[in-house]
DNA sequence: AGGCATTTGTGCGTATGTATT
DNA sequence: GAATACATACGCACAAATGCC
């Protein structure tokens, strides 16, 4: 079984998920989700085509054009006669945000991922900063101490935390390399799902606009040593936090 | 004009490419590198997935589902009556190894994308090696040691190379990192494309056995610092190579 | 070794949403 | 604003390859 896809078309499909854009996204969101959520173990088969097609209540073509997608991401590889097979869990592409995600929607898989990307955060960004001071123009310095300020004056906690994310992702654009663009948007979503613990566990201080505000000046001073070390401290307090997040969410009983 | 991909059916495409699968994967290989080799413009519209079917001689649903894999690695955004349009580079997904492979192919772009991973080689590997160095099981230490004496017992500039790739393999499975194991199959292309050039252009010593032992050394010491520090340098005379091997690839006279 | 059932690969027709006239 | 042209989204039928009996 490929997990109970209801919603048809026309229903509300409240709160689930916002809009499902054509079937295929929709297909690819479920059979994504239930390989990284271990329904279907590395090694195994899945269900044929057809049988998949008709679970959903789509046409076998959905699922062919999802199952390339999926391939994309690592997960799955697709073989005549040998039908569709899962990867072991070492070939996924758990750089792809959809991979991210789906295992971020599962309570048990969640907080060690959180976990890795946190790890993973805490060997890019350092260097990131330090690349940034030595890379950064002018134009972008002062693009970061702007995100600084909307940050520090932000009138809510949404807006603190999307001048957050303006933040970081500056500074990832100060770097001035494709790659490290396409790692922000992996590391941004960890990024978001950290803001997300924070507002359901009310967490006001897991920003810090002060260390953000030492970062744009070492930047600005063409520091890179500081500029790292700065984000590097910037990270623990991050990871400390995120600790004392989780023993709130314990305490509050973690609902759904 | 989507290339001019002939090649029907029985033919037998005798060494145009090693092995052409299916034809989705050759419709990805042609029509994601004319994107990545900018025969279609960031913004443009492709073809009509008729004429681009028409085009490569196959059926509309092999360019879709060629389609369908291309948004998978961030080129394209297709949508029901606006077409298929060229995303902007920023969002192309540049850690994905067939756009890797695409920039590598062509003359122009190769030497700024490998620059760039080099780049990114700076900033990730010394932490690795790092992280290693805390990280890793004695098993793996071990495995390091042997990886090094393969590399320095290599019969052949091929086996040191093999012996190489599985070093720095081992290295970031010592991570026990999901994203950093995603992260060194992108790495590991320019590797390749490295060695590449070095055997191009008969550059033997691009290779360092004495500094990956004394990486493993440090790793076996538990030294973070003094493994981040020996792999900095280490990458740093890649880079010094690199420029080496350039100089000598133009005096051969930049040939295809 | 050969035939057969099964499964993905491929081609084309129809439905539906988008943009333009 | 409604009709219309057009492009992708979707579904069905056939072909080819793999593995098993």
């Amino acid at each position: 079984m490929v997990a109970d896809r209801t919603a048809p078309k026309g229903a509300p499909l409240t709160g689930e998920r916002k809009k499902a854009r054509t079937l295929v996204d929709d297909a690819v969101q479920t059979i994504g989700r239930d390989i990284v959520w271990g329904e279907h173990s590395p090694g195994e088969t899945l269900p044929v085509e057809a049988e998949i097609a008709a679970d959903l209540g789509v046409g076998r073509n959905v699922v062919r054009e999802a199952i390339k997608i999926l391939s994309a991401k690592g997960l799955v590889r697709a073989g005549r006669g040998t039908g569709m097979v899962v990867l072991p869990r070492g070939e996924w592409n758990y750089l792809d945000p959809d991979v991210i995600q789906w295992n971020l929607d599962h309570p048990e898989l969640r907080d060690e991922l959180i976990d890795e990307l946190s790890g993973l955060r805490a060997i890019i960004e350092p260097q990131v900063a330090a690349l940034a001071a030595t890379a950064a123009t002018t134009v972008e310095v002062l693009r970061l101490f702007e995100a600084y300020e909307l940050m520090a004056n932000a009138p809510d906690k949404f807006a603190g935390i999307e001048a957050d994310v303006l933040f970081h992702r500056r500074l990832f654009e100060a770097c001035h390399n494709k790659m490290m663009l396409s790692l922000m948007r992996t590391v941004f979503v960890v990024l978001r799902a950290n803001f997300d613990l924070a507002i359901e566990v009310d967490f006001v201080s897991s920003r810090y606009p002060d260390d953000h505000k030492l970062v744009a000046e070492a930047i600005h001073d063409r520091d890179p040593e500081r500029a790292r070390a700065i984000m590097t401290a910037l990270l623990d307090k991050n990871i400390e936090n995120l600790a004392t997040m989780r023993r709130a969410r314990s305490r509050l009983g973690q609902a759904s």
